[in-house]
DNA sequence: GTCCCTATACTCGGATAGCAAGTGTCCGAGTATAGGCGG
DNA sequence: CCGCCTATACTCGGACACTTGCTATCCGAGTATAGGGAC
């Protein structure tokens, strides 16, 4: 059970933009080189998300994804699920009703099989603390955690691509 | 994010090795033909349970697969963990280090990745669901609620290859 | 000087190859058993 | 009749193809902008 790269990327991609003032929008290959991932790859992930309603993005020049919603409303488990997939990993194939103990009626399997109702509680415990805890969540932890340094480096590069926006105008 | 479809199967298996006697073993192939599964491969999971040291095994005539503790003192997180490894589905691969904001020293990265924690953290709450029931339990909640038809027909099928057996002998 | 038009360059969006891991299968090594033989 | 030996058949154990889904990439459609020209 490996999930996919793309959660760890977007995730963190959500809280750089989420880090962004209000309006403001960045395009893939942006978040890609602040990343140091493929930009062809990140971009399809992206596009799952504004799919999903997590991002807006905007075409032409001076486009790039925004949040669509404010970053506290927004769950890290949506961001999972809408890379990852909504249906839980286990799925029951209702082996009970097979084999020679098997082929009875429906009726005769009301309640529900035991490990199917085990795992989805765990599926759901999982899902749980995914959705306590949102964008807006983690990129004050970021802010309140991050080295005085790395910041730094971050708004330098900031403002680096800005001059390199403003160079070309 | 998708669980071996092993694990079902394996955890099937193991209830039933619950329920039979003590001492009592019982061959893959059997397992395999009661659970309507493929045998050979079912087979290279119970391996797997095996080198975990939830099974043990009897090779020959007679031999077969039966539980190396009792029922009660297996958790399925142990069964699932041999099945699909343990290491979490998420692997947090440092992104905040790469790129134009990142590469400073290691002494400047000493909080935990926000993200690396979260998923941490969802996954220990996974892996506490699936640690809290065992086997035994699961054996209890399949012989408290499955319908007496279904008992019956489970109960008709052991004899059957009881006869099975003694019929070569 | 102002407005409009056109060409441009940049963006997202979906369709297309490559690869790793899970899926499914097979055959060989080892062992308890069952029958036959000798005492 | 009893004990031993041998051949057998059945078991687990690890090594070998195949398919699905994730990984990685590219090119085309659409749009806001920037410059040039006409009024």
């Amino acid at each position: 059970m490996r999930m996919s790269k793309g959660v760890e990327w977007t995730v963190h991609c959500c809280t750089l933009l989420a880090a962004l003032p209000e309006g403001t929008n960045m395009p893939a290959a942006r978040l890609a080189e602040f990343h140091a991932v493929p930009a062809p790859y990140l971009t399809k992930h992206l596009q799952a998300l504004a799919r999903a309603g997590i991002l807006d993005s905007d075409s032409g020049p001076r486009g790039g994804f925004r949040l669509a919603r404010p970053a506290p409303e927004i769950t890290v488990l949506e961001v999972v699920e809408a890379i990852d997939g909504r249906e839980p990993a286990f799925t029951c194939t209702e082996i009970r009703r097979r084999g020679p103990a098997g082929g009875l009626a429906a009726s005769e399997y009301r309640k529900p099989c035991g490990i199917h109702a085990l795992m989805d509680s765990a599926d759901e415990a999982w899902r749980s603390e995914l959705a306590a805890t949102s964008i807006g969540d983690l990129a004050l932890y970021v802010a309140a955690t991050a080295s005085p340094k790395a910041i730094g480096r971050a708004a330098a590069w900031f403002q680096q691509i800005s001059v390199r926006e403003s160079k070309t105008s």
